[in-house]
DNA sequence: CGATCAATTGACTTAGCTCAAAGCATGTGG
DNA sequence: CCACATGCTTTGAGCTAAGTCAATTGATCG
């Protein structure tokens, strides 16, 4: 919505993170020279939203901050209640949680089908956003950038996949212990021993996320806190106890 | 497994799907000849399968009769019994259904972190298969192959996003629904309409695909039945009535 | 310091899972 | 060509995890 004032600075993250992955000879330098001129740098504040530009899809990098995309999908499990009067039935379009994106991840946000998504900032949040014509038209001319950002789009579809498995085949618990595992990783860049990071999504955000109620979620947390495996402290604070106990019962 | 007679067939078939979302101009066709020397045209007998070779990347295009994408992920929804002597806790490791291919559909088998995946032919089975690598290194200096490929993969991680809130957000009569509503238009080319075809799955493997059990998809199958949207004949024999009346349902 | 919205907790209901027993196809060998 | 065996599918009878509804508690902010 408003433009940054560190414009640069996100730029710089771009780069830097791009680079990490990159042979680092002119010929990509120069890519890269290109990707931030046609790229925009761009700050959310938390709450703000960003969606593919009418018909224009497009990549987006994060550099900073937490944010969730959402798709506003046809509604689904209704009451078969068929009587009620003001049974509006299909007609409603209520947004899911399709993934939550951090720092370093490109988010494709095109215009398909199956209903606009939109990027929505959990946390004050940095991007850099391409319009997907652009980035493609500079990216093309070098193979390396090519094949990160296809790698990075196979990944992505690997890891729905495989949180698609999880929903369709866990329980309500393993769902849970999954996603803080993930958190922890993502946010506390943890992935074994203790972890204490804040979490920056709501109880609703998380239920919508993993297929379950807030309640749910509320009651599964409390257990994972009776157990002690976990320790939430107030409404977004966590504390893990042991990842990798977390990861045994996530299964 | 074996290599088919009709060699010339698969790699037309790869090359007409593939010229259709392409300018027609000599770079394109020159890359496509390149394409086709490195790509093995093969043919699976039903139930064989392929995977990865090893830590090779696999792209494969599909072009003629049914797939199924498999996992092998950790064991999910473990009976809680600890006091269970037998209980082999993680370490076993389930096949899961990632999705259903068909004919002009690209997959990507990746041996990631995520459990090694394999493609298993439903119904006797053709296509072509690349090493991802080599697919890239041919394809990176077509700009147009390069945009069919990564829109190809954003649009499967768009399919996956969308399905697993399906799975996550809907009851079981809608994901049948909406199963069928999709098996449809793939195998029976329908949109709209009457449309009668040949399920080439398993109720297990329809079961798998949906997050439910062989026994619920029995029972909606059942439900749709009497409500006579419909028609089951035998194990695989399928007629849909009102292909809208079905979307309807699907929510 | 209320007002408001998010989160928890409890009581109850139910969709879909589990276990178990038939019922059908499909393929095989005599 | 038929009988049988095997594996898929259907159907039934509980049971339970998770959803729904409702009331309370707790945070956060003007």
């Amino acid at each position: 919505m408003q433009v940054s004032s560190t414009k640069a600075v996100g730029m710089d993250a771009f780069r830097a993170s791009l680079s990490a992955h990159l042979p680092g000879n002119t010929a990509c330098e120069r890519t890269l020279d290109r990707l931030c001129e046609v790229g925009q740098s761009r700050s959310l504040l938390c709450g703000h939203e960003i969606r593919g530009h009418r018909h224009r899809d497009r990549i987006i990098f994060i550099t900073g901050g937490a944010a969730k995309l959402i798709a506003a999908t046809p509604s689904a499990r209704i009451a078969q209640n068929s009587a009620s009067a003001v049974a509006d039935n299909s007609s409603v379009r209520l947004p899911h949680i399709l993934a939550f994106h951090f720092p370093g991840d490109f988010v494709f946000v095109v215009n398909e089908a199956a209903g606009d998504l939109r990027l929505a900032a959990l946390t004050d949040l940095d991007l850099v956003a391409f319009s997907s014509e652009q980035f493609l038209r500079v990216a093309q001319d070098d193979p390396a950038i090519i094949r990160i950002i296809l790698s990075r789009s196979v990944q992505a579809l690997h890891r729905s996949q495989t949180k698609m498995i999880e929903i369709g085949h866990k329980s309500a618990c393993q769902r849970m212990a999954g996603f803080l595992v993930a958190m922890a990783e993502r946010i506390g860049g943890c992935t074994s021993g203790a972890c204490q990071f804040s979490l920056p999504m709501t109880r609703t955000d998380i239920a919508d996320s993993l297929g379950l109620t807030i309640e749910t979620v509320s009651r599964q947390l409390a257990s994972l806190n009776k157990a002690e495996l976990i320790e939430t402290n107030g409404r977004n604070g966590l504390r893990i106890s042991d990842i990798s106990k977390l990861k045994l019962e996530a299964g």
